[in-house]
DNA sequence: ATCCAAATGTACCAAATGTTACAAGGTTGT
DNA sequence: ACAACCTTGTAACATTTGGTACATTTGGAT
């Protein structure tokens, strides 16, 4: 039993009412598979011939470092279109690892069956552009990031990022250890990179919660 | 005087002959733009309304570092588009700075107008579809190599990739300055890390010239 | 209240890299 | 041949970060 609402609710689909996808989709072949939480669904390297559909759950990427070690790029929760951007181009590699953060419910459409949906509805191109354009801008806003070169960098930009123009006190939606691993940096150095903006009179930190002091000296280890 | 032929050698025209293409732009807007070298194309942050094509000479794709240090991330050469993947997305920012590196034209089409040409010819929506989804392979790319830990690793990386399966001499594409630039590294270190590996029996260095002595050795560098 | 597991705060040392400076080797133009 | 310039080699030192270990705090379960 398909669920045409919640496909409508992905952004491949948005716009379009549960009845016009369940139209377009009638001469379309496709499947939904599931998985248990940490069930390995994509491995790097695996071939990319179909377009996955996260309708349920959230997905774990993860890059497998050279050395084994295993970098978490994102979590990609339902209902969001899965390595959207790997479907064409030269090499249909998947880039990156998927692991099922709990129960996932996966909708799989076939490269050339997916083709003749983008031109038989002009609004599934212009989502399904927009989407992998979106993917191709984080994939950007992640190398600034990762081109950073100290820790304290890292952790300004995000907290500035974070707090925008609303009020001093931020409560980290990570613990110091996920956000460590989201640095790419381990947690102790991440601790210390904290005590000594603290110490400096930038921030004020307990545990999760912080409290931006200096948004002009944060600002200043950014430029210069 | 447009030169039908030179677009048709453009990925996104790929396939098409140039009568096609002719046939095809005429009732779409478009102009192009001429740059000298240095001459600044594109500032980062300014929006991005339009496809743009380089469609002779080189282009230098820099992003500046909140410390004001720029980093190169590539260099386009034409015929390619050029953020081809940020005209549609939410936030349609260029995320990087062009700067011409030579004589440059510029083919430029709003994005409305290209929608047209996406619908009207279903070569090249397959075409511009490859075209980001290779960007996004190569961003992926970028940040596998930016998240190695070791500039030695990087280094093994790089020369690996750049000797394939080919035999064990390489010459460098670019100066050790360059390649300290691209590895997002400073230059001595470059230095001292190719003479250590040097010193190890991985390699011989002499200059741009590379021999690589111990494939296996290098391996282990990044699997272990 | 008490205990336990997880998260967090710190400290110490080793390793890697940046910084700066200078020397040596190559290339180009005159 | 010579000078001027760019590239490369290398050294000493300062910083930054990783690795490891341990103390402390917190939150929840019993």
């Amino acid at each position: 039993m398909i669920d045409y609402n919640l496909i409508s609710l992905c952004p491949v689909f948005k716009g379009l009412s549960p009845q016009k996808v369940e139209q377009l989709m009638a001469d379309v072949h496709y499947q939904i598979r599931h998985f248990d939480k940490n069930d390995l669904m994509i491995q790097a390297g695996n071939e990319c011939a179909n377009l996955f559909i996260v309708l349920k759950g959230s997905v774990k990427g993860e890059m497998t470092d050279y050395t084994g070690k295993t970098i978490k790029i994102e979590d990609i929760e339902a209902p969001r279109p899965l390595a959207a951007a790997f479907l064409f181009g030269q090499n249909n590699r998947f880039p990156v690892t998927a692991i099922a953060n709990n129960k996932v419910s996966l909708l799989s459409i076939e490269r050339a069956e997916f083709l003749k949906l983008l031109q038989k509805d002009e609004r599934i191109l212009s989502n399904y552009l927009n989407s992998i354009s979106s993917r191709a801008q984080f994939l950007s806003q992640r190398i600034k990031f990762l081109s950073f070169k100290t820790i304290k960098q890292k952790v300004a930009h995000y907290l500035l990022e974070l707090a925008g123009d609303r009020l001093a006190i931020v409560e980290l939606p990570l613990s110091q250890s996920q956000l460590a691993e989201f640095f790419a940096v381990t947690r102790p150095s991440l601790g210390r990179a904290l005590g000594e903006m603290s110490q400096e009179g930038l921030i004020e930190v307990h545990r999760r919660t912080i409290k931006i002091i200096d948004k002009a000296k944060m600002n200043r280890l950014l430029n210069g």
